[in-house]
Order: C-alpha cells, then structure tokens, then sequence
DNA sequence: GACAAATGATACCATTGTGGTATCATTATG
DNA sequence: CATAATGATACCACAATGGTATCATTTGTC
C-alpha cells in the first residue's frame, strides 16, 4: 500500500557510492568490472549510471582497454545535491500537485508557501554534502 | 525523464480539497454528487478516496437516500500531516534506500543523520498545518 | 413495500517511474 | 588484429499512481 516518501533512489545511491569509490582510490582510472567487484551493483545498470555521470561531465572517461572511470573534479567540488539533481530532478515540492488546473489562490497559498520553505530548507542541508565529505563520515 | 520529488500527491490534495469544502460548510452532510460538481474530481476516484477517509476515522457517513459524509472532528483537530499519511504513509527520508543490504556505518552515517533532521523539520513545519487553517489560508 | 438515492466493498485497468538486462557499435592497448 | 574496455540504445519486469466499473447494502420517501 502507501508507501514512505524517497528523497534519494537507487540511482542516485548508486551513483554515489561508485563516485565514494573513486575518490577514495584518488588517482588512476576505474573499471566497471573493478566497481562491480567491490559494491556489488548489477553489472549492465552500473554501466548505464556511469554513463549518465560521463554525459553529465561528472565522470572522465577512457575507452579502450585498460580504459575507465575518473572523477571529473575533486571530491570536495562534487555535492550530492548534484547528483540527486542529475537522477532525479531538482527537489521541487512546491509544485502544486495541480499542474495546470487553476489552483484557486496560488499567489498567496498558506501550503505553497510551507512547501517552499520546507525545499528551501531540504537545499541548504544538502548542500554542503560532498563526495569528499561522505568518504570522510562528515 | 527525471521526475522531481513530490510530498503531496492526488489522493491527498483530492481529500484535502474535499476536507475543506466540508470543513467550510459547517453543517449537514455532503453528497458526493455535491462535491463532484463542486470540486470536479472525477467521481468515482472521489468515492474511493472518502471511503478510506471514512475507514481511516476522519469522516462520519451517512448511507441511503439523502445520505454524504462529514467531519468526523472539528476542522481544526484534522491535520494536513495526517492526511498525508493516510494516503501516502510516514514521511521517512532516513531510510536508507539499501533496506536490508547492510550499510558499512548504519549508526553514524552523515547522510542518515542529514536525512533525519530533514525529516524532522518537514514535520515540524507540516504539523501546525489544519484542515481549519486551510480555509483560512494561515 | 417498492423504488430511488446514497454509501460500502472490491476488482479491475492504464500509464508511468523505477530498477534492471541485453546487444551491438566504437575505441584504445598490447 | 585480438581483446578489453566504454558508448549508445532498446528492451523488459514490477510496482505505484491515477482512474474506472460493478455489485451489494442501507435508508428515506411515496
Ligand atoms: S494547492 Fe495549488 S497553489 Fe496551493
Ligand atoms: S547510506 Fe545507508 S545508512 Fe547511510
């Protein structure tokens, strides 16, 4: 039945924990088969996740053997809330569920106004969250 | 592609809506013919969406001819948040998206703890929010 | 009591988002 | 040139969301 509200998905979960991987590891490249061994994440959807992150010029990529993943830019200048953003959208709560029907007083709705508040909040946490700052637990 | 998150989704704005228009009446029961006219939801999603009003004790009905539902409470006492979680469940941000898979630091994971203060203050923001206070839009 | 008007219960359906797979093309190294 | 890697893309399964349909039950009115 109901189910509880997700602000991070597997993608992004994903995504992260591979990009924790590679920082940690801070020089060389990184093979898929090397990231596989060590998450434990479905081959062929890692792949597509490192895909969207090389596309989304997060990632450097090599092709050709001996090829591989690097990041893009250091650790401390990749935030989760890019990534978030990247698989799943900016975090917009403020969007009446309404979409284009006429929302009787939208200018000045008492629960618009809280959901802004609440995205605006949700924002400044994750923020100052970085790649280099979840290898380091802080 | 990407969607972005949503807090408040159809059930809940449907039941809100129609919390209110009963809310704003004051007396008397309200037909679901009335409020599909009044609110143009599509009346058999409507009935659907009352019927778990009524189980979930936040609508007193009325069967037969003449019959509706109304506030089981006084507008006031019927929050936003409760809603929500009748249609949507708990908002739960902290659960990690690895349910059972183990987390290396489950205990002292900086996201979890992130994710936990979000949670909270979403709550905390939601909470004062009431079927009463709607109407009024404060 | 018959009938109409309402809700109760429940099963079904369509679309979409999420999570995951498979395949073939391309590129680089040795 | 063989091999090992990524690039691109199409596909698939499952579940959540949004919505429909149907039949049973209750109640008021004539
Ligand atoms: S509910 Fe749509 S703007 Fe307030
Ligand atoms: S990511 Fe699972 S507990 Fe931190």
């Amino acid at each position: 039945m109901a189910m509880s509200i997700r602000l991070i998905n597997r993608n992004t979960d994903y995504a992260v924990r591979a990009l924790c991987y590679m920082a940690r590891k801070k020089e060389g490249l990184t093979s898929v088969p090397e990231l596989v061994k060590s998450l434990r994440i479905p081959r062929p959807f890692l792949r597509k996740i490192l895909q969207v992150l090389h596309n989304k010029e997060l990632l450097i990529s090599q092709k050709g053997a001996g090829g591989g993943f690097k990041l893009a830019r250091e650790p401390k200048k990749i935030s989760l809330l890019e990534v978030v953003k990247v698989f799943q959208g900016p975090i917009k709560l403020s969007e009446c569920v309404l979409q284009k029907e006429a929302c009787p007083n939208k200018k000045n709705c008492f629960l618009r106004r809280r959901l802004g508040t609440i995205e605006q909040f949700i924002n400044i946490q994750l923020k100052p969250i970085t790649i280099e700052g979840m290898i380091h637990g802080n």
